[in-house]
RNA sequence: GGGGGCGUAGCUCAGCUGGUAGAGCAGCGGCCUUUUAAGCCGUAGGUCGCAGGUUCGAUCCCUGCCGCCCUCACCA
């Protein structure tokens, strides 16, 4: 805070004060927004009308001056008139680009036609002590865009629009579900047991009880808890953390949405990823259903492709057995994956990721996928090898998880105990037993779906990183710098004590 | 963690073969009542990410470190 700009306006905020003006009155004449007034400006010309805003850069003509103000909604012309303003006119220069402020006046046209406010009051609402960046480019660093969003967002409408964008995906997601009755619960993120996925968990401690807790990798099996109690219909949208690598996919903490549904198998759930789909590019774009993704165009009509996960994987890697640990050991060292002390399913799942997942441009449904990596979903009749299983993918990028749920809790307990044989650092310390009670009870054959929001706005918004989909991401911290104080008084010399 | 790129004024960026930095915008002073990336005249503003090294001399070359981006690895 000790470059020239700021002193000019630290000084232009000292002679405000001393003028016994208010640089950060609470409250000021708030009006309507811009959007309205330019709606059916036309007919508006002559009236008086009070905007709120920030101010941008001012195009001074000595006895002119002109501005935009822009708002949530919209931005507009202000004129600034000598001959109109007698009263402001002396201080016209303490208020500058940058500022916010609201401002009555007279809806007009300027010669060229341009819409405008010419102003008959102006009233500071809050000084601002540093400058906007460049009107023309905006804030680009990308570094400084993600530490100071603040300034991003007030500096690049478009980062607006695509966060506002993300705020109606997440509204139309609850309608899609609330219309088909079902229930938003909240489960907790503090858990003593991590489970419901296979990731690295955040621990953390809470001192009165003296307990490690987990923030927890899924709700899964708190939410499946509820069927069992007779729910039937759930769904939560909430933040999940793991503990593992940052990329343009990955980001700490997302926002997934899970959602349960009684009676239904996964058949049943692939219908509702259909309807979801199709309500958000009716609710959200407009009735459009292509995007474009990564310079790739992907419409999203349904319905969708689907194929086995077994068939996909025979196509890219034919004379490989999935199940043979021999035959995928060497079809993986053919593809230079890493192989030392990785369990066969897993490696064999890896080796499907690496040869896979690139050509699934999608949308696409990849189904009936190994039990001995799907430890929550039910087998399907036939073969017990296979589950009622599929995921979502559209460009490569793995979108949302389904499954029907597996409620046999003698089934359960023993892959739980499986799981525990050939443990890593992503899976439970402990099973969890009480949600092998909890099935011992009865859970109606049910659907489950994850989805990850973060992806679905980044893919029906076209960003290529998570991070422009998420309003703050995490970044290393700072070297912290000492700030120097600001030597100024906060009230006016002659205010009352 | 590997590889690549970047870091220069508040913002956006130049800066050649090594000779201690420049523009536009923002700021400040001035002119201008119809501009809209306003214009014109003047002016101020820098730990060239940080720390070493090489050199008579480093924004530039070398090493290490910090941060960000991309990519690979990791990652339901």
């Amino acid at each position: 805070m000790t470059d020239g700009i700021a002193k000019d306006r630290l000084e232009k905020l000292q002679a405000l004060r001393s003028a016994g003006q208010d640089p950060f009155p609470p409250r000021v004449p708030r009006g309507q927004p811009i959007a309205s007034v330019l709606s059916d400006f036309a007919q508006r010309t002559g009236q008086t009308v009070t905007l709120a805003g920030r101010l941008g850069v001012i195009r001074d003509f000595g006895k002119l001056r002109f501005a935009h103000l822009e708002d949530r909604s919209g931005s507009i012309q202000v004129g600034f008139q000598r001959d109109k303003l007698a009263a402001f006119w002396p201080d016209r220069k303490r208020i500058e680009g940058n500022d916010l402020v609201s401002i009555t006046g007279e809806l007009g046209t300027t010669q060229k036609g341009e819409p405008t406010l010419w102003a008959t009051e102006v009233t500071l609402a809050s000084k601002a002590l540093r400058a906007a960046p460049e009107k023309w480019h905006g804030l680009t660093d990308t570094e400084q865009r993600y530490r100071m969003r603040y300034v991003d967002l007030f500096a690049n409408a478009e980062v607006r629009q695509s966060f506002a964008m993300r705020s109606r995906i997440v509204r139309e997601v609850r309608a899609y579900f609330d219309s088909l009755d079902y229930l938003e619960v909240e489960t907790p993120i503090l858990q003593p047991i991590f489970g419901g996925a296979s990731a690295r968990p955040f621990i953390t401690h809470h001192n009165t009880l003296d307990m490690q807790l987990y923030l927890r990798i899924a709700p899964e099996l708190y939410l499946k808890r509820l069927l069992v109690g007779g729910m039937e219909r759930v769904y939560e949208i909430g933040r999940v953390f793991r503990n593992e690598g940052i990329s343009t996919r990955h980001n700490p903490e997302v926002t997934m949405l899970e959602s349960y549904e009684a009676w239904a198998d996964y058949r049943d759930i692939m219908a509702r990823v259909e309807g979801l789909f199709a309500h958000l590019c009716q609710r959200v774009l407009d009735g459009k259903t292509k995007v474009t993704f990564r310079e790739k165009e992907f419409d999203l009509q349904p319905p969708f492709q689907k194929e086995k996960y077994l068939d996909l994987f025979a196509q890219q890697n034919p004379g490989t057995d999935w199940f043979d640990h021999q035959s995928v050991l060497r079809r993986a060292k053919e593809l230079h994956l890493k192989t030392d002390g990785i369990e066969p399913a897993k490696l064999a799942n890896d080796v499907f990721e690496a040869t896979v997942e690139d050509t699934l441009q999608g949308p696409i449904f990849v189904y009936d996928y190994p039990v001995a990596i799907s430890p929550l979903a039910k087998r399907v009749p036939e073969d017990p090898r296979i589950t009622e299983r599929f995921e979502l993918f559209v460009c490569g990028m793995e979108l949302g998880n389904a499954f029907s749920e597996l409620n046999d809790p003698i089934d359960q307990e023993q892959r739980f105990l499986e799981q525990m044989q050939h443990k890593d650092d992503e899976t439970p310390g402990e099973v969890d037993f009480d949600y092998v009670t909890a099935l011992e009870y009865g859970m109606p054959p049910a659907g489950g779906l994850g989805i990850g929001i973060d992806r679905l706005c980044m893919l029906l918004s076209g960003s290529t990183s998570i991070r422009d989909v998420v309003l703050f991401p995490l970044l290393r911290r700072e070297v912290a710098v000492p700030v120097e104080p600001h030597d100024v008084p906060v009230a006016p010399p002659d205010a009352p004590k």
